[in-house]
DNA sequence: CCGCACACGTGATGC
DNA sequence: TGCATCACGTGTGCG
């Protein structure tokens, strides 16, 4: 509003009597470069533009944020659902994982030569295990060549399996076994099931 | 910049001569108070904020939807895994194989005895087929209690499967067949598998 | 004192 | 012609 800075009649203002208006109008200039490149990345990341306002934008971004969290939320529910699915629609009602009775030694034995993985399961028994195993050795990039399935008392399976070769880098023996492990519903705690303890 | 607004020599400038310098003033204000708003909004809805700057309020929000986006994409990944799982899982689902090469006679048995049903198949494999077939008989109320798979070239499983008494009386051999059938790509119609058809 | 960030009023522009 | 939006320079409080 000053229409003349210097206010000659007022005191200690700015003294930009000289010639040195353009110390906070470079900072005032710069500061108003990056607020308005950061909106017009928010404008090209936001898919919803309705008008090029400023306030639109923010508006659209704030609606494309709240979509994407329902869409995140409603996706994990499905993930949930389509697992829970996974795990009882074999059989029909679901096993609670607490409380596993360990009749005998459990024993998760995994082996690999070259590309040949052979794995060695034998523990409690219970409605879904087979099928859940077979999936989480698919998952695992572990395809099944060869195997022998008994489920007369225990559970026990013996499996060659071949497995992709860029998997094979990645994956330990360790992690398999872990993963054996957790969906049969042990802790997963390689602790809890000793591997040189005299299993079964 | 103009130190001088009223610009003397300049003609039809706004006529702000009178009192009324409160038309675009109060718009300006709204305008900034909107702006505003939907800035402390996207404060409020965007959880990593490193500072109250505006610029960084947008560059945090920026951040945050592209983590949400990659999310997304993650979460889309393991559904689609999981979906194939899905898919292959339910029996009734008609999987389109579009083309399946029989390269061998296909062979769908299914003896029973008692409570015992011994299933016999050899056919072309697929990946996938070894746990679509488990959640089959699984799903058809047959407890796999012993079983040999070879998945070498073709596919083959032998297995002596335990059903329930119950569903004993509603499932037929046939019934069994045709869902194992169904579920290894074929047509479901016997007909369709006599060995000489040439399929695809 | 200075750098920084913000709010303010104002001129200009597009519809 | 009004109305809405924007860019600009500036004042000001805070560290």
């Amino acid at each position: 509003m000053g229409f003349f800075p210097e206010r000659t009649g007022r005191k200690n203002k700015v003294k930009r009597v000289s010639g040195q208006p353009s110390k906070n109008l470079m900072a005032e200039r710069r500061r108003r470069k990056r607020l308005n490149d950061r909106l017009s990345m928010l404008r090209s990341v936001v898919p919803k533009i309705s008008k090029m306002d400023r306030t639109s934008i923010l508006g659209d971004t704030i609606d494309y944020m709240k979509e994407l969290l329902e869409r995140i939320n409603n996706l994990q529910e499905e993930m949930h659902l389509g697992s829970n699915q996974l795990s009882l629609l074999s059989i029909f009602n679901d096993v609670k994982p607490n409380e596993i009775v360990v009749r005998n030694s459990p024993k998760f034995d995994v082996e690999r030569r070259d590309t040949d993985t052979r794995i060695e399961i034998c523990c409690a028994g219970k409605p879904g295990l087979l099928l859940s195993t077979v999936t989480t050795l698919e998952a695992l990039g572990l395809e099944i060549q060869h195997c022998v399935i008994s489920c007369f008392n225990d559970f026990a399976i013996q499996a060659s399996c071949s497995e992709e070769l860029k998997k094979r880098a990645i994956l330990d023996t360790e992690d398999i076994k872990q993963a054996l492990l957790r969906n049969a519903g042990y802790g997963g705690n390689v602790s809890r099931v000793k591997p040189s303890a005299g299993q079964l």
